[in-house]
DNA sequence: ACACAACATTTGTATATACAACTATTAAAA
DNA sequence: TTTTAATAGTTGTATATACAAATGTTGTGT
């Protein structure tokens, strides 16, 4: 389906055009089947991510500014995003004993449990939409959209 | 920046899973771009979009659920994005009279000034991203994308 | 040591979004 | 014609996000 047929566009668009719209439903459509896969966990996508973030830090902790960093939306709001992993126990928090400014944050293994358990899922998702694309596309497409973003 | 830069990944990833981060990434930074665009406008992404569908209905009202299908985002609250347009007087709204159930949107003369003010914008917004890329390479991302979502 | 800037995080507030429940209207079935 | 179902939109509620202001801590300059 082309993204004209989408949004059911009257008019004639221009590649520049198509592709920023392109580009915004993809990723909704992306997100919409992320959303679904982690509803039964009751965590959001970037509570997962956080816990995915957290995970990779291999038992290091994480300060909040290093999970903000981390992050595809860089504008969340971290403590409240770890406030919530902090109810459900998937993560803890502390003060950072050397810079007390700073806090420690660090999965636990019930939240590593949930990751386990969600990873084959999550390599599904990604290979159901992988999977039409042959493999040096996959790679191009990725090279296009570094490129589409450039210098900002 | 490639997307490992970006989130600063310590362990390799695979493509299928680079797509994805690199597709939600590319998203966001559009996004941001676009919201600085509007912002002194007073106009949320939605609203904009919104605004943008009832302008090419070229004078043809349009209903909440023709609005709903139409944005890329299928899962906003169409009632109270009109709202928010009705209280700038971007828009108006009045009960079908063929179908009582039925609203029926319309842009006014100021919701129309405001695109045209826009406009250029828009334009230029699209365009600082679709440089980076030949006139072949957006035709070829279009495609990517739109076969990326098959079946979705 | 004191003032002040920089840093790390939290909190307040307004707005946006997700999703289910609800209301009103019209269409279809019995 | 009454009941039931389908359609269109609205509202309630919980959660998420955006952004600025506030808090507490550390580092720097005088």
């Amino acid at each position: 389906m082309t993204i004209e047929e989408v949004i059911k566009s009257t008019v004639k668009m221009d590649n520049a055009k198509k592709v920023i719209l392109n580009i915004m439903y993809t990723q909704n459509v992306v997100q919409d089947h992320f959303n679904e896969l982690i509803k039964p966990y009751d965590l959001s996508g970037e509570q997962y991510n956080v816990l995915r973030i957290l995970r990779g830090q291999k038992g290091k902790p994480a300060n909040m500014c290093v999970i903000q960093e981390r992050m595809l939306a860089k504008t969340s709001n971290t403590t409240r995003l770890v406030d919530k992993l902090l109810l459900k126990e998937f993560v803890t928090r502390n003060v950072c004993p050397d810079n007390r400014r700073k806090i420690e944050v660090l999965i636990t293994q019930k939240g590593l449990d949930v990751l386990k358990e969600l990873d084959p899922k999550v390599d599904e998702h990604e290979k159901t939409f992988a999977e039409n694309l042959k493999p040096e596309e996959l790679t191009f497409l990725n090279q296009l959209l570094e490129k589409y973003r450039t210098n900002k």
